[in-house]
This record gives structure tokens, C-alpha cells and sequence, in this order.
DNA sequence: CTAGCCATGTAAACGGTTACATGATTGG
DNA sequence: CCAATCATGTAACCGTTTACATGGCTAG
């Protein structure tokens, strides 16, 4: 997730690794939280894949402060536009998947619509299953431990229609309130 | 979280790891999924920790096979028992909230409101800071991306209601549907 | 007899957190 | 001058996944 996100951020424009998760607590902040000690060694990691690139801010005599810049290659972009519009599909988690929305506006109109079309798709299709659970759990509603289970199926029965009403919002790019 | 799954599985009937594995993959397992690779360390950790205790099947020579059966102890069944009476809190993850909702039927009525309560609070504070921050989102609707992070944020908002009208049905023991 | 389930495990890697360590810069 | 924020990093550890390895039992 983490390399995603850092590649999204490093599209178009370059940062340090401190701005970066500003960047990430200001914003998708809610879905992903990152530390500096997964952020630091995955940027290192990113410079040795080839996805992006370092530039010493002493090189360009900004200042005596010593400030790593970062930007994507045309490597990272490709790998990283491979990812967004790659299926998001279930079981993943419900974070990794709209993780990915925060990024929709890199889509083109058409592949946008695609992803969205695909993942409402892949909703309803876990609706089914969890249907199919629901049922298997009311075939035998005796304890009080089958209602807890219960509960949870249901939880995510609630949770599924939730998601579909969002997704029909936000693919049609209405107001939210 | 696979810790407290297992002392809770094994809080009042011994089970083989297969078994618990089967236990969690039909039950727990919208909300968390096992693997043997966690599985049989996680036995062994907690053995080692005095929270269980292994009993051979050659032992009670039931037949050829190796088959181990887990038992919790009296230390095991009062670190479950804490764990399971601790509050739930943001920004702990859903699935982690929920899981212990799971085990809910093992806790006296009283310590369930308790627990109700306290995540009903938390919940509700947690609803606070996401209208924070879907107005600072509001203070700057200009851009495409702009509007994806906003649906994010609405995403939060809609989830955490979501959550509440959940919580308030499974309080009551209504039943589900 | 063989496919599928029962049953136990290990090793390497992954992705991440937490705590630690250092030091420059800026604003009140 | 001091506190807060900017800025970069490392080391130890954690929980988990994936793939591998082995083999017994059972029903068709």
C-alpha cells in the first residue's frame, strides 16, 4: 500500500520524505497511517527499483540544510498507473481498496468508469456470499454465541450496502454530505 | 488479534490447531483469516506463555495418529477475559473492533453494557473529528482530487453511521435482518 | 486406488511499528 | 533562548503470509 501511495504522491510533483506523510496524515490519512520508519526505507527501496529518483537539495545550493527530494521516473508512473487501474476485489480490505479511489482523479474519464464498474461488480458479488452465511447462520439462531455471529454477518450485510450506496454517489461525482 | 481468537476458541473446549483453523475460517473469518503458518507458532507461543496447555492424542491413546489437543488455563482464560473487557477504541481497526464483539455471549450482562457504552462513546467522538475534517475538505472543493479525498472523508462519516445504527440494534439483542 | 480432507509443521520474506538517535530552523 | 516543527535515519521487533514439506485417514 505504502509504495502506492508515495508513488501517487510523487506523480507530478517531488517532495521530501517529511512532506510526504504530511501529506499522507492530511489526507488519506484515515485509510493508510504511516511512520517514518516504514516511509524513510521504502523510499530507499523505491531509488533502487528504479521507481523514482533522489536529488540532494545541497546540489542545487538551496541552503546548508540537508533536504532529499524526491521524484517519480517514468518507470514509477507506469508501475504505479498499472496498480490503479488494476481490479480492487474482495477479500481485500475495505482501506486498501478505497485507498485507491483517493487517486481516481489520475484516471482518464473511461478508465474510471471502468474501475468503478468492475468494483460494484465485485460488491454485489460478496453480497451474494454473504447472503449465503447469513442463512447458514439463521439455521441455527439458539445460543446467545450464534448471535454475536449473527451480528457480525449481518455487520457485514449493512457494511456492503453502505459501500454500493457511496460507490453510486461518488461514481456520478455528486455532491457528498 | 490471533492471540485472544485462540484463548477465546479454546476458552472452554479443548480444540487441535486444524481445528481452530476450521473454527475461525467458518465463523470469525469475514473479519480476520488464519493460516496454519500463524496458527501452529501462535500455539506453541502461547504454551510457552502458560496460557494453554498441549495434551498428545498418543497420550490418551485414542489411535496411531498425531493429533494435539489445547486447553486454556486459568491464566489463559484471565488474560482473554481482560482483553475481552478492555475498551474497544479508534483508530483500532473495524475488524478488530468487531472481533471482539464475537466473543460478547462470554461476557455477564452487565460488563456487555459496560462495553456497549464505552464503544458507543468512543464511536460517537470519532464521528466528531471526521465533521473536522469533512469541513476542511469543504474549505477547499476545487479540484478533481479534491473531490476523491472529500468522498473518502464521506466514506468515514457514512461508516461510522453506519456503525451506530449497528450497534444500537446488537445492544438491544433485536434481531437481525 | 486415489482424491480429498485431516493434521502438523518450518523457513523466508514482507510490511509494518516503536523507540531511539541526531540535529537544523523558525517563531514567539 | 526555548519550544515546536522540520528533517533524516536506524535497529529491534512483531504478526503475518506464502510456499514448502510430510504424511495419515476415509469414502467413493
Amino acid at each position: 500500500m505504502l509504495e502506492h501511495i508515495v508513488l501517487g504522491i510523487l506523480y507530478d510533483q517531488p517532495h521530501t520524505g517529511y512532506e510526504i506523510k504530511k501529506e499522507i496524515d492530511e489526507t488519506i490519512g484515515i485509510m493508510y497511517r504511516a511512520s517514518f520508519g516504514s516511509l524513510y526505507p521504502m523510499l530507499k527501496k523505491l531509488c533502487s527499483k528504479g521507481l523514482i529518483t533522489e536529488t540532494d537539495s545541497s546540489d542545487t545550493a538551496e541552503s546548508g540544510r540537508i533536504k532529499k527530494y524526491y521524484q517519480s521516473t517514468e518507470k514509477g508512473k507506469t508501475y504505479f498507473h498499472t496498480w490503479l487501474t488494476a481490479p480492487m476485489e474482495f477479500p481485500d480490505s475495505i482501506e486498501n481498496q478505497l485507498g485507491k479511489v483517493y487517486f481516481f482523479s489520475m484516471l482518464t474519464p473511461p478508465e474510471r468508469t471502468e474501475q468503478f464498474a468492475g468494483y460494484e461488480k465485485s460488491i454485489s458479488q460478496f453480497r451474494t456470499k454473504l447472503e449465503e452465511m447469513h442463512e447458514a447462520c439463521m439455521a441455527k439462531p439458539d445460543s446467545e454465541h450464534d448471535y454475536y455471529h449473527g451480528a457480525l454477518v449481518y455487520y457485514g450485510q449493512t457494511l456492503i450496502d453502505n459501500l454500493t450506496r457511496w460507490c453510486a454517489l461518488v461514481k456520478k461525482q455528486k455532491e457528498l454530505k
